[in-house]
DNA sequence: CGGTTACTTGATCGAGCTCAATTAGTGTGG
DNA sequence: CCACACTAATTGAGCTCGATCAAGTAACCG
């Protein structure tokens, strides 16, 4: 199943085939049968991609739907009355967006496509409907919100304890981490955010950031060339975000 | 069963009645039936008062229940390897605990009660039973998560954004509402969280409350005595979040 | 190319932290 | 009922981390 549909594609033409995703590790619930796998398929639509800068949902827009990642990434932000962003999460293949808008029944924050990005859409009223037939699809949703706001909390501790420098480098352990677990490299890898995203989830501003990418490259711990980063000794990265020491290597 | 059950409390003894509870606006779905009610408070159990300093669980206790808040109030916290704590919120009656654990079926903060407090017990496994029956009760439970979601997404924007003037404004906005939707003042109430805990949550050092409490007392927005707070000028104190400015009155 | 945006680097400044001292509660046991 | 110890809160003085301001450079794109 390509990823890339193009817009010739009417939105139900292609048939949903969750069976044999790339993704269904991360998306999928584990415990479901091939029946209720169908069941599940029938509810979902591929959208057409979204390009780089286009909003998947805007905060106040009516909630219908949740939305998987297929391939790219998203940022999710919200604005204050006075206009300035703050960025909320960055979404990757197999993340699900949009839990925020059930409470309300409309979106509480905006995501909009860091590159040319792909989704599955899951009407909600369906997706409820198949929670109360399939008892794992309900575990599975529940554990994605509680996965959402353990994570959340995470960030809270990130923004109210740690310094510049430990935000950072548990930034780039968690990417690289999220990144293994979708088998690519947990080493290599291109960020899709600009460094004014990143300062901005973070807490920081972004010459902080230019300054610490440098200073990490100093020490040895990365190469960074613009968006690509390299690293290159995960424990001592590691060691920053818990203040243990870990010798350098000579 | 429970090992913490006082001994003149038999866990069934106390028979529950949801739909009496003072709380039960806050705390049940509006759409349920009076059987759906009934089957519901048979799966609830009233535990033994907390006491003050007392954890309800712990990070890393299995996850078994959520708590409903009857009485009294709890923070939630985590802590870092080094041992350092971020409170991760404070829980007023009505409040439900717990939904972090659900991910990973154990805790990942920890639940401490501020002063007596009375909960009670929704055994997860039986919830869940109910959810496949009643879809208001799924399409509640859904709505917390999503509701904990959002209030998560502001306070990383209060973390990430607010100045520390603002951070404190916006909390007590914020309780004051909650209070007030419990039927409390919404001008004059009683902090149950010492300044400490007061600072940690939102990111600041204990001085720098205690000189924003005395400099707010000057302005003539708050009254202040202790854990005794007055809202003297609500309208101003919203002012301060949003940046607008307001006169002040002579 | 030329214009725009993304990023880096340097110099300075300030909000809020840390350290330190004082005061005011809050129990606890004689 | 009062001394004592202990914790909670306030207030002051000085410092620091990261923000802001200001250039300059490098990539990207029509």
């Amino acid at each position: 199943m390509s990823a890339h549909i193009h817009r010739i594609f009417d939105r139900k033409a292609l048939k949903v085939s969750c069976s044999n995703c790339t993704l269904s590790e991360l998306c999928l619930p584990h415990n479901l049968d091939q029946r209720e796998i169908s069941q599940l398929e029938s509810a979902v639509d591929i959208k057409r991609p979204i390009q780089k800068g286009e909003h998947l949902y805007s905060a106040g827009d009516p909630f219908e739907s949740l939305f998987a990642v297929r391939s790219g990434s998203f940022k999710t932000y919200l604005l204050t009355p006075e206009g300035d962003e703050q960025i909320t999460g960055f979404n990757l293949p197999g993340d699900l967006l949009g839990l925020d808008g059930i409470d309300t029944g409309s979106h509480t924050v905006s995501a909009i496509a860091l590159e040319t990005t792909t989704v599955c859409e899951l009407p909600y009223t369906q997706l409820d409907t198949l929670c109360s037939e399939i008892p794992g699809l309900r575990l599975h949703m529940m554990r994605i919100a509680s996965r959402e706001i353990s994570d959340d909390h995470n960030m809270l501790l990130l923004l109210g304890k740690m310094t510049a420098e430990e935000r950072l480098a548990s930034f780039l352990l968690s990417l690289s981490n999220r990144l293994k677990k979708r088998g690519y490299s947990a080493t290599d890898f291109n960020l899709t955010m600009p460094r004014h995203d990143l300062a901005n989830y973070l807490g920081l501003a972004v010459e902080t950031i230019s300054r610490l990418f440098s200073r990490f490259q100093e020490d040895d711990l990365l190469r960074v060339n613009r968006r690509n980063i390299h690293i290159a000794d995960l424990q001592r990265l590691q060691a920053i975000t818990t203040h243990t020491s870990c010798p350098k290597p000579a």
